[in-house]
DNA sequence: TAATATTAGTTAGATAACTAACAATAATGG
DNA sequence: CCATTATTGTTAGTTATCTAACTAATATTA
């Protein structure tokens, strides 16, 4: 698996990533579950830490995520009343999607039902480890995400 | 997003794991297709790399899968005359898989056609920082894995 | 200003993963 | 040695994502 030459280290690097993202997104999936899925828990999450009143298309861009998963997403939060999407009125294509308490609500027994996972993460991996590759990784995704606008950009 | 408190460095850390899986594997899919699908070719890739005459169960544990998805993945690469699969004699539940020879050329056309993406990604970005990092990713995905498996186990 | 292009969101259909439940076979232990 | 348990692989059904194609509204341009 140590592969010395580049592209074997690329292909190594995806895949552990791979492997990381499966995992964690089964275990967050699992606490969470049933009320959330790791989706709508981010929507959720990103309304609290960075407000919300935000259109569906400028969701999917935050959430690297096509506009046909949003609408999907966000008519489940809507079912569930934890968000309320109305008209807006300067622009008539546009929608806008807000917070509502039920939904900040679900919001916070997300995070709650999600530390314990992140605390047995925290005890058994070194934390300084952690934070030194999150540069890479942002920088790595920057470029990937910048590369893919190039060559054919999000729809 | 540069989140200071503990949890958040984990959050974050996934989220971007999350988007890097996203994008690269968008990616790869888009240089492989349509022969292949990144799946199919990393089952194909394992064969090459450390052997074939595995069963599905083995190699659905390898790549982190549920048999359910490995009997579908197999039985693609079966049609396609990538590998075949027969039964074992001292084990008549289990399946031997090998790789057939049509199988191996599929492989090393995905290897080429993967090729310039990994030379624009090693063009762009510092192959040591990428090295430093994967020693801690591998030591992120043992340990969420050993944890899983204290957990429930995959079935 | 009328025609054209772009943007926002939805609908329809495909795909690839998952879980639950099953049949067939092998291993274990009273 | 037989009954129970574990393992291997499949089938059936669900889910979350995607792409393609569409409608409606706005912006651009000839």
């Amino acid at each position: 698996m140590s592969d010395s030459n580049p592209a074997g280290l690329i292909f190594s690097l995806f895949n552990e990533i791979g492997i990381i993202n499966q995992l964690s997104t089964a275990r967050f999936a699992k606490v969470l579950a049933p009320d959330l899925n790791p989706s709508e828990f981010g929507v959720l999450n990103h309304f609290v830490r960075l407000g919300d009143a935000k259109s569906p298309s400028y969701l999917a861009k935050a959430f690297q995520m096509t506009k046909p998963s949003m609408t999907a997403i966000l008519g489940k939060l809507e079912r569930k009343r934890y968000v309320e999407i109305v008209g807006s009125v300067e622009d008539r294509r546009r929608k806008i999607v807000t917070l509502t308490d039920a939904g900040r609500a679900a919001r916070d027994r997300g995070i709650a039902s999600m530390a314990p996972l992140a605390a047995i993460i925290m005890e058994h991996q070194d934390l300084g480890e952690l934070e030194k590759i999150l540069p890479t990784l942002q920088a790595l995704r920057e470029f990937l995400d910048a590369e893919r606008n190039a060559v054919d950009g999000l729809t």
